[in-house]
DNA sequence: TTGCGATTTCCTGCTT
DNA sequence: CAAGCAGGAAATCGCA
């Protein structure tokens, strides 16, 4: 097939839109399905290449959301509230703490910083062909830790691209939805400059308060700029059928997460 | 290449 | 009158 050259992650200097939002809401990254598994896959997923410690509450948010995906776990299944906390926070964290927090899920997560925390990857590197010193500051120990890293990495691989063909079938990563854009600007109050607010948390009723706003930024996210309030309130209206969200007449801008919508609730336990 | 889901685009008519 | 709301119909787009 023709190879397209992608150019996704253009900055476009502030406009009014321009929000915090729209700096970790990068485009989803392209890939083709190369070789037997990806060179560090998982680290591609964080478009913050930071340490963990230095990460920010927005950035543990994400960083649960995409360990959740990974995993295939629904999002709901974990009360998020308990990782409100930055990645200085997070790391501190100890594996029985991680079980207190998340359950089950637990010991996923704590596996997953545990990989963060101890090393950087390196994309360029193929896990099949490791032959490159890591770091320039590690030695005998860190390699080790490197190549330990890079197996999970694969491990991460399999066990995906097993899901892909034997679990439930998952269109679309997380967080491309319309609707799942919607509740994850709801949710995230200090990144949501009064785009959206709750009208009743527990029952899930929101309100629009800057519509075209919201559409503009929905637009950058598909890379359409020319959405506009008036088609994104059309795809709003398909999800009544699908009881994603429902019916809330007499109010404007008014919408109601539906039986079909997860991961708004605040806790549930 | 085809099929399908999830929008996107457009439109007519009605409501606030 | 200007925004929203309702849906139908058809076009798109990414993905399997």
């Amino acid at each position: 097939g023709t190879s397209e050259f992608i150019c996704n992650m253009s900055i476009t200097p502030s406009t009014t839109l321009e929000s915090p939002l729209t700096s970790t809401w990068g485009p989803t990254i392209p890939y083709h399905d190369g070789p037997l598994v990806m060179p560090g896959y998982t680290s591609r997923l964080w478009s913050h290449d930071s340490q963990p410690q230095f990460w920010s509450k927005y950035q543990v948010w994400e960083w649960l959301q995409q360990v959740m995906d990974i995993h295939q776990i629904d999002a709901s299944s974990i009360p998020f509230q308990n990782f409100d906390m930055d990645g200085h926070q997070l790391c501190s964290l100890n594996y029985h703490d991680f079980i207190r927090a998340a359950g089950s899920v637990g010991h996923i997560l704590y596996n997953s910083i545990t990989e963060l925390k101890s090393e950087i990857y390196d994309p360029s590197v193929h896990p099949l062909a490791p032959n490159v010193s890591p770091t320039p500051s590690s030695p005998g120990k860190k390699k080790k830790m490197f190549y330990a890293t890079q197996f999970t990495c694969i491990l991460s691989d399999i066990k995906r691209s097993f899901s892909r063909s034997h679990q439930v079938k998952k269109h679309n990563p997380r967080g491309t939805h319309l609707w799942e854009f919607i509740r994850d600007i709801l949710l995230n109050p200090e990144r949501n400059p009064g785009l959206i607010k709750w009208e009743d948390r527990t029952e899930g009723v929101f309100r629009f308060l800057k519509s075209e706003a919201v559409a503009q930024l929905w637009g950058k996210k598909k890379n359409n700029s020319s959405m506009t309030y008036e088609k994104l309130s059309r795809a709003m209206r398909y999800y009544y059928k699908r009881e994603i969200l429902e019916r809330v007449d007499g109010r404007r801008l008014v919408y109601k997460f539906g039986r079909n919508a997860r991961g708004w609730r605040e806790a549930e336990k």
